[in-house]
This record gives structure tokens, C-alpha cells and sequence, in this order.
DNA sequence: GAGTTTGAAACT
DNA sequence: CAGTTTCAAACTC
């Protein structure tokens, strides 16, 4: 048997294409030192797939990473996608949840766990660089290696498993053995993508979809491979997880269940995520208008994986990576646990989640979904994430994280009056993710936010607008405003901010970019750090209205301020009159809550900010400013209003680099994040050293010195970065 | 639900 | 850059 099995092995290894014959032969090796040897194996075979690689996932990275990155309008066409909210998300979430549930038990599972397994890899590499994994095939794809340097592991890690799971489901297919079969199809899948099939899974730019529906295509081709496949793949991967299998190699096929026993648990808890991504892409694939609307859906979820990258890379910082790295993709299922644990989460997580922006919005949603719905709901914000971020990664996952982390800072929520406005904010990003939410809500758009608001915003509730005059094309527009198209729940008339009009949408949004290129960029930036400048100091929170208000007779206390309704506190590029803000008057005073008022004292610091960032707790930071995160970012003042514009000045001149930075190095990226548009999440990235969201999280108890802190943060930060990476693949830097 | 207030966005 | 107008959200009744 064994003989045969090998001759098939390397019929199908040549047949396929000498790379793969590679990757078996260091396969081999893996027993020895699983990472090493299977990065060796990979790292020949990249230059082959390089180019397919970069083909199919260049198309596929840009599509959907541009547009979330820069911004919803950025990518041209693209982009107009990621506007398209709730549709989007809703298709997919129904799709994924149920596959989810499903597929643990089926072949899909097995798909999943693929990716699982890849993941587990990493994770049991973790002490390891998990860069490995991620390099082979990340680097082939420039875009993604960008990313990949940033997210690491975790992203790398996604990615294989994203590109796992198209092939994987062929792989699928083709073991169909229960269980153990998962095993297998992850190693498979492993050998697949090492082995740079890519371009037979992806066929089309909508490859993502493709990807997600691997089954198809990928599938069939390599039966004889995915039978030899398997087994190298499957030892390595056994090998590489530490754990049982060691003997494997060829055996894999058989080690079915049983190795797979253990291992299929965790690769199976974690796939559920998997499975939404891989749910999604299937379902991009049925229908292919919708594909487009995916792809915006994914571009948005990319920011969120991104986000729940980071998050699962400080998750793995404070938890162990291993753990972590299931959680990233899963978050889920199995990691629920993490995640729940390090979120509270909750209900009003969710509405807290502010962020503003398309990116933020999304991120904040998914973090929302994940929390309250877990498995399911959270499994479709997600998987839509993830299936376009095939390249964008696992984003989802960390995506999950981050949410959990932001709903630890609903614990600022409650205590700061402007939930309300979180969960607007949310309900905007949402707008994708949350399709529930906004199917919830809904009645008339303004009673919807009014409940969403007053509910506490538990539901996300979706932007919606009912402009009749500005057609939707202009900032007066929240949808547009958001980077949102409009949905069905707006009252608005003559509305252009649709995908129909999706030229439309993104030359205006260009036109308005050009005036103010901040325009979209989030209202509130953290201040953290800024904070400890003389201006900025005054204000209590963290955060900080990018312009500032101007408030005459609102003093400040209501939602016409768009500092109170950010959640965050006047400062001194306000121009208010009267400033009553609770989260923190323009003159220094800051009436807020105690929480605020500590996170201001320690604003000064900027330290607490950065613990906010840090994951663990980390997110808390969101919740000083929540409604508006999104947009948050420290950017300089858009309007040029110089003075104003940035609270943290200071730490915004690391951030302000040029949008287009995330190139720059690891760290730079951080900062660059911050700059560029991704709010919350780049911000908390960048925050990290500036802003500190509202640093008010919870405790003031990190107080670890932004940068200083950084060391174990660092890596998180890296992780953040890579966010911001992202951006700087888009191939249009619409700015 | 209609009307008013408010302040940002847009315009001049 | 300042002033004015337009706009839509927020708010009140």
C-alpha cells in the first residue's frame, strides 16, 4: 500500500508540477523540525507560484484590500462595493452560520480545518516565527507580503488557510474521510497552496470567490493529489503540531481520526470561522453581482480581519499564541472562550462599537456580531471579511478579537452617555456586517437610530440616512459620510449613494477627498498622547474631535456636537461656547464620568492609551470615543484648520505620514496606520504609541509608557500594522 | 409625524 | 479666511 500510495504520490507531484515534489521532500523533514522544514519546502516552491501567486491574489488582494484600506471610495470600482452594507452581510451570515455549524461536522470541516491546521501550525510554531508559514506563499503575492510582514503569523496564517480552504474543499472532496479526512485536507490544502495551484483555484479576479467556493474546480483536479498530497502535507502538519502525530508522514491518510482526534477538535472549534469564510465565498461565487457586493462586504471585513488580526496577535501576546492563532480565524468557536473572556462583550459591546468609517464600522461590527451572536452571527460578518480577504486574511478572526476587546470598553460605554452614539457609529460599519441589526431595527431610518441609540445600540444599528436634497453625495449624507451606501431602510430621495451609481459615488467622494482629504477620515482622533501636549492636555479623554466643534447652544451636551456625540471630550480645537461636554469641556475640565476623567489624568500619559491598545484589554480605548472610532484617526486637520485639527499633534506626526505609508517598515506602520484612514483599528494600532483611545479603559491600570510598553506589545503592534499594510497594497491609492 | 433647532458642510 | 447658505440630523411638541 504504502509503495503504491508513494508512487502515486510522485506521479501526481510531477504531474502537478515539480514544486510540489519540493514541498513533499521537506515535508519529510518536518518530523524533525516541522516549521523549518516546511518553510524550507515552501520557500523553493514560492518562486514557481510567485507568479501565479500574484496573479490571483494580487487581483484578488487589491480588489478587496484597496478599497477597504484607503477607504470606501478609494478603489474605484471596487471599492463602490464595499460600500454595500447589510445585503452583503446578510447573505453571508446565514450562509455561514449554518455552514458553520454544518460544515464542523462534514467535509467542510475538514475544509476548515485545513486552515485550521495551518493555523494550529503557526501556533504551535508560534514560539516559532509564524512569518513562516505566511511567507511562502504570502511573499509570492507582493500585496500580501506587505500585509503578511505586518500581520505575521496570523495573517500569513489566514491567508493559507483562506487559500487552503478553496483548494482544500477539492482536497475535500476528495478524502471525504469524516474526520480524520479534516486532518488531511488541511495538510492537502497546505501542499495546494505551497504548491502554488492558486491559479487553478482562483480562475477569476473574483477568485475570492472562487477561493471560497473551492470545491469546484480545485477540488476535481487533484484528487490523485490530494490523496498523495495529504499525507506529506498532513505529516508535516502533524509533525508541525507538536502533538501526537509525530509519526505521520505517510500515514496520514491514515491517521484519519485518530490523530486527527485531538487535533480535529481544535482545527474543527477553529474552523467554524473557517467555515463562515469558506461559507462565503461560496456563496460569492452563486451569485456574482453579489460577488461585487462581497467583495465591498470582504474589503470592509478585511479592515475588520485586520483589526481582528491585531487583536489575535494580542491575544497571543497576553494568551498563548497558539491559542491565539485558532482564535484569530475562529474566534468563534472555539476561541469564543478567549474572546469572550477578554471581552466581556456584550450586547452592548456592539453598540458601542462606533467606528465610523467603513473600516471602522465594519471592524466594530464584526467585533459586535462576534461577540453577541459568536458562532453564528459573528460567523457571517466575518466570513464575508474573510473570504475577499483571502488575502486580507484571517482578518475576521481578529476581527472577533478586536470586538471582544472594544466590547471590553462597552464597559465605558455604559458608564459614558454617548453609547448611544457608539452604536450609531457602529450600526454604520455594521451596516455590513450587522445586517441583522439593521433588520432589526428598521422601520423608519430615524426611529431605527433613535431605538438603536436609545437601545443602547446593543442591536448595531446601520447608518441611515434621509437627505432629500444632497442626493447622498455629500458629507451631510452619514451613509456617505460613512462610506456607506445607502440601504433600503434610508428615507432619503433621489439617492446616488448606491452601487448603481457607483462611479458616482466614488468620483464625488474624489472631488470631496480633493477638498478635504479627511473628509472621511474619522472625526475623532486619539489624542493620547496629545494629551500630554499643553492643547490637547486639556481635554480630559483620550480621544479628540479631529476639527473640533463649534457648538453655541448645545453647549456641548448634546448629539448636535459632534465632539459629545463622539464620546469624546472638547478640546482645544474646539470653538465651542458654553462647553459643557461631559467627556471633558474644552477647557480642561472634563466632568465625565470618573472613568473619563481617569483616562484623562492618565491621558497625559499616553500609556494607558497604549494599554488600551493592548489587547487584553485594550480596547477600552474605543470605547472613550466609541461612536467614532471609525473615522477616528489622527489625522492633521483636513480643512487645514491647523490648529484644531489634531489634538495629539504631537504623536499625529508619526501618524501623519502619509496615508499611503503602510509600507514602511513594522513599526512604521503602526504609526502610519494610525495616519492612515483605518480608524479604529489603526488607530489603536497607532494609538498605541499616540492616542490611546480613551484610554479610559477601564483601568487606568496600564499605565506601560506607549512605546516603552511596546515590548510585548510591540508584536501586537506589528500586527496592527500590518492592518495599514493593506492600504499601501491597494494598488489605487485613491488619495 | 410635523415642526423647530442646531451645527456641520458647502458655498461665496 | 470669514461670512453666508444649505443641509440633514437631533430634538421638541
Amino acid at each position: 500500500m504504502t509503495d503504491d500510495k508513494d508512487q502515486d504520490k510522485e506521479k501526481a507531484i510531477v504531474m502537478d508540477t515539480p514544486e510540489r515534489t519540493q514541498i513533499a521532500n521537506p515535508l519529510s523533514k518536518f518530523e524533525d523540525s516541522p516549521v523549518f522544514n516546511y518553510i524550507n519546502s515552501l520557500s523553493p516552491i514560492k518562486p514557481v507560484k510567485s507568479v501565479h501567486f500574484t496573479q490571483t491574489f494580487s487581483n484578488i488582494s487589491f480588489a478587496s484590500l484597496p478599497s477597504v484600506f484607503t477607504s470606501p471610495h478609494v478603489s474605484s470600482l471596487k471599492d463602490s462595493k464595499f460600500l454595500r452594507r447589510h445585503q452583503f452581510a446578510d447573505p453571508s451570515k446565514p450562509e455561514l452560520t449554518s455552514e458553520d455549524s454544518k460544515k464542523a461536522g462534514t467535509g467542510e470541516a475538514n475544509l476548515i480545518a485545513a486552515p485550521n491546521t495551518l493555523k494550529q501550525q503557526t501556533d504551535i510554531s508560534s514560539s516559532n516565527p509564524i512569518t513562516e508559514l505566511s511567507v511562502v506563499p504570502l511573499t509570492q503575492c507582493s500585496n500580501l507580503e506587505s500585509r503578511k510582514l505586518s500581520y505575521e503569523a496570523v495573517s500569513p496564517v489566514t491567508m493559507n488557510t483562506l487559500k487552503l480552504m478553496g483548494p482544500s474543499a477539492s482536497s475535500v472532496s476528495f478524502i471525504n474521510g469524516p474526520t480524520s479526512g479534516s486532518l488531511r485536507l488541511e495538510t492537502e490544502i497546505g501542499k495546494e497552496v505551497s504548491a502554488c495551484d492558486w491559479d487553478s483555484l482562483i480562475s477569476d479576479a473574483s477568485e475570492l470567490l472562487n477561493f471560497d467556493s473551492p470545491s469546484d474546480t480545485v477540488a476535481y483536479k487533484d484528487p490523485g493529489q490530494s490523496a498523495l498530497d495529504p499525507p506529506s502535507f498532513n505529516t508535516s502538519l502533524m509533525n508541525a503540531k507538536p502533538q501526537a502525530n509525530g509519526d505521520n508522514d505517510n500515514s496520514l491518510e491514515n491517521n484519519d481520526g485518530l490523530k486527527g482526534a485531538a487535533e480535529n477538535h481544535l482545527t474543527i472549534a477553529s474552523t467554524s470561522l473557517n467555515n463562515f469564510d469558506v461559507g462565503e465565498p461560496v456563496e460569492d461565487t452563486d451569485n456574482e453581482g453579489g460577488s461585487n457586493l462581497y467583495r465591498g462586504m470582504r474589503r470592509r471585513c478585511l479592515v475588520f480581519e485586520m483589526a481582528g488580526s491585531r487583536r489575535k496577535h494580542f491575544e497571543d501576546v497576553s494568551n498563548g499564541s497558539s491559542v491565539i492563532l485558532s482564535e484569530s480565524n475562529q474566534t468563534v468557536v472555539p476561541n469564543e472562550n478567549k474572546l469572550l473572556p477578554l471581552r466581556t462583550g456584550n450586547d452592548s459591546s456592539k453598540c458601542k462599537l462606533p467606528g465610523i468609517g467603513l473600516h471602522l464600522n465594519a471592524i466594530a461590527s464584526n467585533l459586535v456580531e462576534h461577540k453577541a451572536v459568536k458562532h453564528e452571527s459573528s460567523g457571517s460578518g466575518r466570513q464575508l471579511i474573510i473570504s475577499p480577504s483571502s488575502a486580507a486574511y484571517s482578518s475576521v478572526g481578529p476581527g472577533q478579537e478586536l470586538m471582544t476587546k472594544l466590547s471590553d470598553a462597552p464597559s465605558f460605554e455604559n458608564d459614558v452617555p454617548s453609547s448611544q452614539n457608539v452604536g450609531e457609529d457602529a450600526s454604520n460599519a455594521l451596516g455590513f456586517v450587522g445586517n441583522d441589526e439593521l433588520s432589526q431595527s428598521q422601520t423608519s431610518p430615524r426611529k431605527k437610530r433613535r431605538r438603536v441609540e436609545s437601545a443602547g445600540d446593543s442591536e448595531a444599528a446601520c447608518k441611515r440616512c434621509n437627505c432629500k436634497k444632497s442626493k447622498c453625495l455629500k458629507l451631510y449624507c452619514e451613509c456617505f459620510a460613512a462610506g456607506v451606501y445607502c440601504v433600503e431602510p434610508c428615507a432619503c430621495h433621489e439617492c446616488f449613494n448606491k452601487p448603481i451609481h457607483e462611479d458616482t459615488v466614488l468620483a464625488t467622494r474624489k472631488q470631496i477627498e480633493s477638498r478635504n482629504p479627511l473628509a472621511f477620515a474619522p472625526k475623532v482622533i486619539k489624542t493620547s498622547d496629545s494629551m500630554q501636549e499643553d492643547e490637547s492636555s486639556n481635554t480630559p479623554a483620550s480621544a479628540r474631535h479631529k476639527r473640533g466643534c463649534n457648538c453655541k447652544k448645545s453647549g456641548c451636551l448634546k448629539k448636535y456636537c459632534e465632539c459629545y456625540q463622539g464620546g469624546v471630550g472638547c478640546s482645544i480645537n474646539c470653538r465651542c461656547e458654553g462647553c459643557k461636554n461631559t467627556f471633558g469641556r474644552k477647557d480642561g475640565g472634563s466632568e465625565m464620568d470618573p472613568e473619563v476623567n481617569e483616562c484623562e489624568g492618565n491621558a497625559s500619559d499616553g500609556s494607558l492609551q497604549m494599554a488600551l491598545y493592548n489587547d487584553s484589554e485594550p480596547v477600552s480605548a474605543t470605547p472613550a470615543t466609541p461612536s467614532r472610532f471609525g473615522r477616528s484617526i489622527s489625522l492633521p486637520n483636513s480643512k487645514g484648520k491647523p490648529p484644531r485639527s489634531f489634538l495629539a499633534i504631537g504623536s499625529s506626526s508619526a501618524r501623519f505620514g502619509k496615508l499611503n505609508h503602510f509600507k514602511g517598515g513594522l513599526n512604521k506602520q503602526l504609526q502610519t496606520v494610525g495616519e492612515n484612514e483605518i480608524p479604529d483599528i489603526l488607530e489603536d494600532n497607532s494609538g498605541s504609541p499616540i492616542s490611546g483611545v480613551k484610554s479610559c479603559s477601564p483601568n487606568s491600570k496600564r499605565v506601560s509608557p506607549p512605546h516603552s510598553g511596546m515590548g510585548q506589545r510591540s508584536s501586537r503592534k506589528l500586527i496592527l500594522q500590518s492592518i495599514p499594510s493593506f492600504p499601501c497594497l491597494t494598488p489605487n491609492p485613491k488619495q
